[in-house]
DNA sequence: CCAGACATGTAAATTGTTACATGATTGT
DNA sequence: ACAATCATGTAACAATTTACATGTCTGG
């Protein structure tokens, strides 16, 4: 589980309150970890208690809005868990379920529908990326740290396209009307 | 959650024991939705419960093998279930963290080590989703449940060389040196 | 008979999701 | 004063992972 020291990443690269780091993980972060307010919560105290963090109240905000910063002891931490191997990503995409079910019951689904709504999904994200590419990393100086933030973004669009020119082939296939009984090619 | 349309899926296909299925899941559905033999259990006694499949002792098997069989009443739940629209999948990549963290931190880590060995695993399962393909879908009849379990295993195909590109990308980043301070470009 | 593979499961801990609760501040 | 938004959290549940438990059959 990496939740923790994605938050810890954030921190070092910024201070900020649970609300701020949602946000960021709605965006930048989230694009590769995605965690909820209350995971992001949960996890903040969890690692304030092992003393990664640390917190200070915000006058100037609402309520009781909090600042988080990370400790050298975080610090340490995101450094020692650099060097652990990384297990492989989970690999679940619902959407391969549905092809391979949709091959097994011989078509007569509308999954075409679908596939075509979550292209435009993934559209408008690809989009989004591209703008984030555009604004943030256009001929700039190319610091390792600035090419190794590139090459995340870079790594979300590539995904993305993929997707997409998958999808395109699943409709083409999807497309293809289900032969009355078993109509071979030649 | 789409395990248990997982499982219906792969029944559809052919009925099997428990760790049949979890064989199965282990190669070829294991390359989009994962599932340990634990969870297939504990899911096929439920799927049993709702009346969509309906498992038999296997008197030659050992101890007690069950062999499990889809019913007409699984088979019409996958159909509604594919009209259903697919959530987007969950996207977490510990190792986009991780580079994000090297960036942060500023490189003293041996994070090429670990992309080099992740590199090693995808390109082994790249090499068996080739040897698939090559076994299963070489110019055979293209009917269409053929092309859509074909374009399933082209999607995990196009999913590993798309993870060894980034990888070779990230590795050519982390190994350029850290500049000792602050060494511009120009 | 014993080691090892086969086969199915239980239990506990962790992680993730969903719905709701609480209070403060700002704008009207 | 009231609604909307900001900000943090609790509670309950669902899913996943990890470790262990139980019994059967095969081969030596």
């Amino acid at each position: 589980m990496s939740l923790p020291h994605a938050l810890l990443t954030a921190l070092m690269e910024r201070p900020g309150s649970g609300l701020e780091l949602a946000e960021r993980f709605a965006r930048s972060i989230g694009h590769f970890w995605h965690a909820t307010h209350q995971q992001i919560y949960r996890e903040l105290a969890r690692l304030e208690a092992a003393g990664w963090v640390q917190s200070t109240p915000v006058p100037e905000g609402r309520g009781r809005k909090r600042s988080y910063a990370i400790l050298p002891a975080g610090r340490a931490e995101l450094l020692r868990w650099l060097g652990e191997p990384s297990p492989p990503p989970p690999l679940r995409d619902e959407l391969m379920v549905r092809l391979r079910a949709d091959a097994a019951l011989g078509g007569h689904s509308d999954l075409a529908a679908a596939v075509a709504q979550r292209t435009a999904m993934h559209e408008k994200k690809l989009a989004l990326y591209q703008h984030f590419e555009s604004k943030d990393f256009a001929g700039k100086a190319a610091s390792r740290e600035h090419r190794l933030r590139h090459l995340v973004l870079k790594a979300g669009i590539r995904q993305e396209q993929l997707w997409i020119e998958l999808a395109r082939e699943a409709l083409e296939v999807l497309q293809t009307p289900v032969p009355a009984k078993d109509t071979p090619a030649a």
